[in-house]
DNA sequence: GGGTAGGTATACAGATCGGTATAGTTAAGG
DNA sequence: CCTTAACTATACCGATCTGTATACCTACCC
């Protein structure tokens, strides 16, 4: 949480959030580098000193396109936790279902940290932790969840839940089959009650 | 076969060898759109001219990269899948042992089709067939694999396997934990242990 | 021995890139 | 009432982008 308020730090007034939005639609759809500023200005209705006042730099605008899209992602999932029942398998299925649903509504294109990851090459650019910090994030919340399963074995099933989980999001993105994510969340289902 | 046939036609000359080389490893390494054919040129010592007079344009290049790639793939796999024992446990293993050879050896990033798929929206574009068509022959053989073990669940475990091997590809790109690959083969053994 | 294929070297064209400069507008707040 | 923040509009800068043009070299092949 700290890392995301020492990076993304912008007045967000009603035209930064259009150029954001914008950004964002834009770079999930195309990739990063084959978006330009005018156009994202452009089509956030919006002229480029503006945009430039707002954010300084093309790069800014990538990060905060990131670090809100993964806030956005964590407070979903939190509000899908928050409803699932306190069952320990039923949890960790909340999550497949709160990755299918995010899909069907925002990204019908994979993740947008791995796709970002495709672009962004060097570790020591400033949208760098956004991407592995998720990944780490997810990592810890799966073995979490698997501690109240079986403790002995929660870093072991947690990265194979994790395994499950990319690739259903990678398998969705291409459309390499259909529902993807909810073949992951039955094979979840399986993987636990065979424990 | 036949796809890749008609899409990668170019007279292969020494210079162009050298192009498609650092053409590979600049976009694998820094992505499609980052990486321009001055430098591309420069890095295989060849003159832009050269370039132009083998490959007509730069998405021509990036074909035959994705193209190229592929088809290596697919010999390194086929080797693998020759010298692996006959029962059909070992054979479904053998793909994750190639995986795992690969990446340690070409791939560090994640998987180059996914990662090109982030760059090229466009499914007009010439090289997406490559992308998708790969990942299709993949589940196509997880499915012919998985037919050999339970006939009557084969497209289910064939898609398991996918999401599987999918995953293990992103978390090694991501450096999200070590040897996931290593650990998806594992989770791959219990799986067909359990059937 | 002349044509052709595969090169080198260099210069350039036109578009687009990220980013800046200048000038003016509009609304809110002490 | 005057300042300031948040904007619009437009023009521009230098760098870089894909792609082309011109001229020359060299080996091979019929």
């Amino acid at each position: 949480m700290g890392s995301e308020d020492r990076l993304q730090r912008i007045t967000m007034t009603p035209a930064a959030r259009r150029v954001l939005e914008a950004a964002a639609r834009l770079f999930y759809e195309r990739g990063i580098h084959a978006v330009g500023v005018d156009l994202i200005a452009a089509e956030a209705g919006v002229t480029k000193k503006t945009l430039y006042d707002r954010f300084g730099c093309k790069e800014q605008i990538v990060v905060e396109y990131l670090a809100d899209r993964d806030e956005r992602w964590r407070a979903f999932l939190a509000g899908h936790l928050d409803a699932a029942p306190a069952a320990p398998a039923a949890r960790v299925l909340a999550v497949f279902d709160a990755s299918r649903e995010w899909a069907a509504q925002h990204s019908h294109k994979g993740c947008s940290m791995v796709n970002a990851h495709a672009e962004i090459s060097d570790p020591a650019h400033p949208a760098y932790p956004i991407i592995t910090g998720q990944k780490q994030w997810m990592l810890t919340l799966f073995t979490d969840l698997a501690r109240d399963i079986i403790p002995e074995r929660a870093g072991h099933l947690g990265r194979t839940l994790m395994l499950l989980h990319e690739g259903a999001l990678v398998a969705q993105g291409l459309n390499i089959y259909a529902d993807p994510i909810g073949h992951a969340r039955e094979q979840a289902h399986a993987l636990l009650a065979a424990t």
